[in-house]
DNA sequence: ACTCCAATATATCCATTGGGTATATTGGAT
DNA sequence: ATCCAATATACCCAATGGATATATTGGAGT
């Protein structure tokens, strides 16, 4: 069923990675059709014969995004380096993280790609913190709790909502919120969040 | 400095209320400024007299959204009571929720009324929270980790990521994650989560 | 080797959109 | 009564997603 290119290759690939390149770059939003056909020298509408429509295409870098950030989630089994991991894919790709959690319902249903790859991500979890105590369903809501609060401390943050002084002071705050802190480590909270009581880097 | 209205009344609120009608019905993606201008009557570059640009009417819509939620929790002054009534704004308005956790960060630095009316949620919660023990920092801290929760979780549920039975499924839940379950109530968890291994209702 | 045909790519076309510029209208201040 | 800045309109434009019709390619069946 898969079948051989045709005439510029595999346009399904080559679309999929230039528009992820794109997106990477400028925002999803900011990123059309054609100019992704353009960035590999054909037409907007050839890419109507591998994706349904723009969404689709979306949808289709956003799985290509969960499977990179299930691959670089495989090795981490500690909960905290699972996070820190986590953290550090959503603040070096925030693009392409923010479309990767912005599918639509209907995207997951109709683009079968697209749920595979967002299940393997939940299933690597899963694994990973297969070694913490307590019952399947103790750990499984251990992980959506921490799935829910790292991804929701880092929507606020990449949005201007929540502001944080810097990528770092993000992961540092989040891990000591989730209480997975290094022993050692004292890390000083009031200095994190700049909202309007404390401006930015003043002084 | 309020100046009286001209022509056509207060065109600010007329558009924005407009437009939050036409964006809660169908999202901000999929709201023009076409229809919007339609919708009250005048054409669509009479907005532009009062707002810079299309982001600029949706960062109004976002600051109203702001306002209202920020008067919702404010009587609510126990920290379950907060989580829930936050949770069920954002699942009753979940396109305006959408929009208003997605103002850009250039947004929140723009539009004076939005930074305000966001840090004014933050406020309330601090406030409405101060009974709880421990030290300022502390009690910031716990805030946040609150909304985190909350709002991760919101965003991966009205997303298709993770998907709960019911909207009452999930603020159950929510709770249960936060810890801050009634006490007399045994939420079953296993039954919630509906991703590939078991499909939603069937049975 | 030749033909055929479905998969793939292109060529035009269209309505809608956000935004620009120039002009008209309104109504309070003088 | 007049003037002028705030407001609204008329018309324009390039870019976009998508539709339809046509051309091209190359493997399958003979």
């Amino acid at each position: 069923m898969v079948r051989k290119p045709y005439h510029h290759g595999d346009l399904y690939e080559t679309a999929t990675m230039a528009a992820r390149t794109l997106i990477e770059a400028n925002g999803a939003e900011a990123t059309s059709l054609r100019a992704v056909a353009n960035q590999i020298g054909t037409t907007h509408r050839a890419l109507y014969n591998h994706f349904a429509d723009r969404e689709a295409l979306l949808a289709a870098v956003a799985a290509s995004g969960y499977r990179d950030l299930t691959t670089a989630l495989r090795p981490a089994i500690k909960a905290r380096q699972h996070m820190q991991t986590y953290a550090r894919f959503a603040l070096d790709h925030p693009h392409l993280y923010r479309l990767m959690m912005q599918q639509s319902y209907e995207a997951f249903e109709t683009v079968s790609n697209l749920r595979q790859a967002a299940d393997a991500l939940i299933d690597v979890s899963l694994n990973a913190l297969a070694t913490l105590p307590g019952s399947d369903d103790q750990r499984r809501r251990a992980v959506m709790r921490h799935w829910m609060l790292v991804h929701g401390g880092l929507d606020l943050h990449l949005s201007g909502v929540l502001r944080a002084r810097s990528d770092a002071a993000f992961i540092t705050e989040i891990l000591a919120i989730a209480g997975l802190s290094e022993p050692d480590t004292n890390p000083q909270e009031q200095a994190l969040w700049a909202h309007k009581k404390d401006p930015p880097d003043d002084k």
